[in-house]
DNA sequence: GAGTTTGAAACT
DNA sequence: CAGTTTCAAACTC
């Protein structure tokens, strides 16, 4: 069932997610503060073209939105709604937008099942996304419990089938937040809830334009087999703009899928962006039955930078394809997870399955991506693979699209398919017919043109990595079942505090050249950083995602050791002392901790009382090492002047070159001299009191001195020389 | 590049 | 917790 098929939603404008445009609707029902408005049976039963129905209650936690009162969607003038006639609740009450899928379309894959087609009403499908606004209450973007709507048809006998699935989407740096879904948390207490939440950079946020566009396939679960469709929500729902921010949108986009039998190979991405401008929505679409494939890109305005969030929960039988629209100049952000101290990006996902990981790497990017394999609930069919989801064996691609870019990367099933049965959402009979899939990826910060390499030639299991040097920003991979294990296990959520701590996304890594540790224990920078091995020189390398197995009881081993062992060293001293300081201090015995082999040292901060070095020289009055850092700063300036000398010297040549050309073209044989000029002179003897400089720091004896100075002189002459010659034969040519 | 030194991590 | 071993990075030649 879809709310919104993915072709009319990409024809919805975006202003008419335009909170001024809510508000200028005329409200029909002022004063409701409910949980969500529910529209009457007649509304929510009306079908559009795309029988989809729609019922959002928008609540924006700004200031500016002055929506106060439910509105039906039959009342919204919006154009945009008003072309899906599709009932539009807001109840800003609650900052709440509920969606609400009242119809249903007929599978064909389920026909083929066997299953008798019957219209379900898929309100069961559900979708809360909240948002922290600056005043700190959540946004809840939320679909109506169907369980507890009256009048809402449903298949006798078959009430647990219609479980409703829940997403929570958190948009806000209040890890600790909880959504708020208002009368309907027991429901969800009873039902699958998923959450991802998206920390904002700055508390402005809230107020700040959002757009987001999240396209997601429902998970079939709890939808009862004769539900002739898969559960699908797909459309555009919320918009939230303020006076003088442009307008947030938040996209839900879930398009078709009428092709049941097709693998349920699934890829997450969620990237967070560095640059709070944009969040750009991964559309996870299952194909259509058209096999056509839709990409969503919407940009998403979110305060504390892009995004790419692709959240997909669909049927083991719908194939899945990931489309990632995200504009340019964008950065991700990694999805905040709550109860992880220290960490500014968070990440719980709770999964309910284990979906299998392949990796992506895409050379020259410092993106991580990794392919989520569903894993799928025993299947009762054994179905085969629709014509246009004979992807089992065949790689499917992956479009990934930005405002600018469109990337495709081949969707392979994982070679190594899990066969996990997930929770179970519901203990109905259709269970078994139905798979369940789930996938989180969560991706720090990198600006988004880093993602643009093409992927079309991507191989499965591929990792993207980010290119050596490139920065530290990479979409960090995250596989599905640490998602879920931080979701149940809190330690495991200092693996990815790791992933996303603000050094961990700063900074090139160094590869690593473990040999015996298999990059599985702490002396492995990569492992310790919570990172993946990536352009390593390490031997045996369990550091990957195809030794998650390996890698995770590594985690938890190190965890069990020391809870504290992802995280920084590198932290918050206590009040009144630095700000950075090392969280266990030094242990240094011979080197006097001024040396790289002190960890104080090496990250630049001294030592300090919990420091347990003996002999340290690494404090603020250490006079040697105030003369380590002197010497490292003057020899810093030196190598930039002598670069800024060298540099100079070459452009007086060349500039001398370009003006001295048509003498040198009168071939008078006195081109040398030509240019020996005062610039190039000063340039020299700039080159020469540098190599004086130098040789006096380093208390070189006069002997030496006066040779390494002789030596620059004949290396700039020879330069001259060089240039005079070229410049010669260029003439004699020219002239020839 | 090979060998040595060093200190954190791991182990007992 | 302390002592020892292992390990990989830092350092030296």
């Amino acid at each position: 069932m879809d709310v919104v098929s993915p072709e009319l939603n990409s024809l919805l404008p975006d202003e008419i997610m335009d909170t001024e445009d809510i508000e200028d609707v005329p409200h029909s029902q002022p004063g409701t503060t409910g949980v969500h408005s529910e529209p009457s049976d007649d509304a929510m039963t009306t079908s559009t073209a795309t029988d989809s129905m729609l019922s959002a209650s928008l609540a924006t936690s700004t200031a500016t939105t002055k929506t106060t009162d439910s509105v039906t969607g039959t009342s919204v003038t919006t154009s945009g709604l008003q072309k899906l006639t599709t009932p539009f609740t807001i109840s800003p009450a609650n900052r709440q937008i509920i969606l609400n899928k009242v119809a249903s379309q007929a599978s064909e894959a389920a026909k083929s099942a066997g299953n008798p087609p019957q219209v379900i009403k898929q309100d069961g499908q559900k979708l809360l996304v909240t948002a922290i606004g600056k005043s700190g209450q959540p946004i809840v973007l939320q679909l109506p419990h169907t369980g507890s709507k009256p009048g809402v048809s449903q298949t006798a006998g078959d009430t647990k089938s219609q479980a409703p699935q829940f997403k929570v989407v958190t948009i806000g740096g209040r890890s600790d937040l909880k959504p708020v879904v208002g009368n309907q948390v027991t429901t969800l207490q009873t039902q699958q809830l998923k959450t991802v939440q998206i920390a904002k950079k700055t508390p402005a946020s809230s107020a700040a334009p959002i757009k987001f566009i999240i396209t997601k396939t429902v998970n079939s679960k709890g939808i009862s087999p004769q539900t002739s469709v898969p559960p699908v929500i797909t459309g555009r729902v919320l918009t939230q703009s303020s006076p003088v921010m442009p307008p947030r949108t938040i996209t839900l986009s879930e398009p078709h899928n009428t092709n049941l039998q097709s693998i349920p190979g699934k890829k997450i991405a969620i990237s967070p962006l560095k640059t709070p401008s944009k969040v750009t929505v991964v559309s996870v679409a299952s194909p259509t039955s058209s096999a056509s494939q839709k990409s969503v890109a919407l940009p998403v305005n979110v305060a504390l930078g892009q995004q790419i969030l692709t959240v997909q929960q669909s049927t083991s039988v719908s194939p899945v394809k990931v489309a990632t629209s995200q504009s340019t100049t964008q950065n991700i952000k990694p999805v905040a997870v709550g109860g992880v101290g220290g960490s500014q990006f968070k990440t719980i996902i709770p999964l309910a399955t284990q979906p299998n990981v392949q990796q992506i790497q895409v050379p020259g990017s410092r993106f991580h991506y990794v392919r989520l394999v569903t894993a799928t609930t025993a299947s009762s069919t054994g179905q085969p693979s629709g014509p246009s989801t004979s992807s089992i064996q065949t790689a499917k691609p992956m479009v990934v699209s930005t405002a600018a870019v469109r990337m495709s990367v081949p969707v392979v099933p994982a070679q190594t398919m899990k066969q996990v049965a997930p929770k179970p959402l519901t203990s109905g009979p259709q269970v078994v017919t139905t798979t369940q899939t789930q996938q989180r990826l969560i991706m720090p910060a990198t600006p988004l043109p880093q993602i643009q390499p093409n992927f079309t030639n991507l191989p499965p299991g591929t990792v993207l990595t980010p290119a050596p040097g490139g920065g530290n920003v990479g979409y960090a991979v995250v596989p599905a079942q640490y998602v879920t294990q931080v979701s149940e296990c809190s330690l495991c959520a200092f693996w990815f505090e790791g992933f996303f701590s603000a050094e961990t996304t700063s900074r090139p890594r160094k590869p690593c050249n473990c040999t015996k540790s298999q990059c599985l224990k702490l002396y492995c920078d990569c492992f310790a950083n919570g990172e993946f091995c990536n352009n390593c020189n390490c031997n045996n390398c369990f550091n990957n995602l195809e030794h998650e197995t390996e890698r995770l009881k590594a985690i938890k081993t190190c965890l069990d050791r020391n809870p504290e062992a992802f995280k920084p060293k590198i932290g918050k001293g206590k009040e009144g002392e630095s700000d950075r300081r090392h969280s266990k201090g030094c242990n240094c015995k011979r080197s006097g901790c001024l040396k790289n082999y002190c960890e104080c040292y090496e990250a630049k901060i001294m030592c300090s009382s919990i420091c347990k070095c003996i002999g340290c020289k690494n404090f603020e009055e250490s006079p040697e090492r105030k003369t380590l850092m002197h010497l490292a700063d003057a020899a810093e300036v030196r190598v930039q002047q002598q670069t800024a000398a060298k540099t100079k010297l070459s452009s007086q040549i060349s500039d001398l070159l370009m003006r001295t050309t048509p003498v040198i073209s009168s071939g008078s044989g006195r081109l040398p001299y030509t240019f020996v000029t005062k610039e190039v002179l000063e340039a020299t003897c700039e080159c020469l009191l540098e190599q004086a400089k130098k040789a006096e720091q380093t208390h070189q004896p006069q002997v030496e001195a006066e040779r390494m100075i002789l030596e620059e002189f004949g290396h700039c002459l020879m330069r001259i020389i060089s240039s005079a010659g070229k410049a010669k034969s260029d003439c004699a040519s020219i002239n020839c």
